[in-house]
DNA sequence: CTACAGTACATGCCATGGCAGGTAATGCAA
DNA sequence: TTGCATTACCTGCCATGGCATGTACTGTAG
């Protein structure tokens, strides 16, 4: 015993540190690998598959899809529509929002990369984990995450 | 079945997204905890435990246990040194590095912010899970984070 | 001792995201 | 219909981190 606390909550500060790595090695190594392939990154690609899948997604949509802030996610809407992957049309619902969608571009682009992310993931996490681990991991992030949709933790403000 | 691809691998993009927006925003509640209470962020906060804790550290050292690049952990330490929590100290073993040390104030600030931290923790994942649940998830993780050290993966170059 | 590859950082430029502070539209009351 | 709060977003400034490049120092041949 490393002489922390109350009992059972003993290294709950180890399990999130090693979440936290666990997931920022991976998420570099998958991003890595897609950026090596087809020259974007992993958020730029997270973002495209979103409104791809999500048709008429406003801006407020994908900020607390990616739980980011509004600001930021207006910011990477301006990249990708100068990049030409996306547009913004009016909302014929309300003035000040707009719905997004992708341009053929963006289509492709998406659609070359995501054989990649899969693969990416594949190799990176793919060895890892036994199958049993696996599914026990999915149970647990599932259970994580809906708890933190229920509480509404983790947004940021703008 | 979404129809992905062979058996076994089908969700694997699923967990991998899981695990992503569970950790960031878990990072998130806890971060915004810790600001709200001491007025540092939570990435300030990991770096100067770690070099409380391992006395006589390098940049170097720095980098590789969080998986940035060096020139961002250069960076790093040039705020902390601004802050005053941190100096560097000729390394008489090899005059291209620097040891890392925290200065008082550095200590008194980690002092302060480490029982908050480990309280927001609690706060946000404690409740979260169950404690065979949180048995099971420091395993994986620790497996991961095994496998990753053993593949040298998701360390970025600079 | 001299070269020269390699190490360990430092620096510059760029991308991403937080947060504060706008602005245009909307929704309700009075 | 006017007034005011709210919504939904946009913009600016700042912090963080990637990546390329520059620089000082080291170790090793020759």
């Amino acid at each position: 015993m490393a002489g922390n606390a109350r009992e059972g909550s003993a290294d709950l500060d180890a399990v999130f540190t090693d979440l936290v790595r666990v997931e920022t090695r991976l998420y570099n190594a998958v991003g890595e690998r897609l950026k090596a392939a087809t020259g974007i990154g992993a958020g730029r690609f997270e973002l495209l598959r979103y409104v791809r899948d999500h048709p008429d997604a406003r801006v407020a949509d994908l900020a607390s899809a990616f739980a980011i802030g509004v600001g930021a996610t207006s910011k990477i809407v301006d990249r990708q529509e100068k990049e030409g992957w996306m547009v913004r049309r009016p909302n014929p619902a309300n003035r000040r929002s707009s719905l997004l969608a992708l341009t053929p571009a963006g289509e492709a682009v998406v659609s070359r990369a995501e054989s990649v992310w899969r693969a990416a993931i594949q190799e990176v996490l793919g060895g890892a984990v036994a199958p049993d681990q696996l599914t026990a991991l999915a149970l647990i992030l599932g259970a994580l995450r809906s708890d933190l949709e229920r509480r509404g933790l983790g947004l940021p403000t703008g």
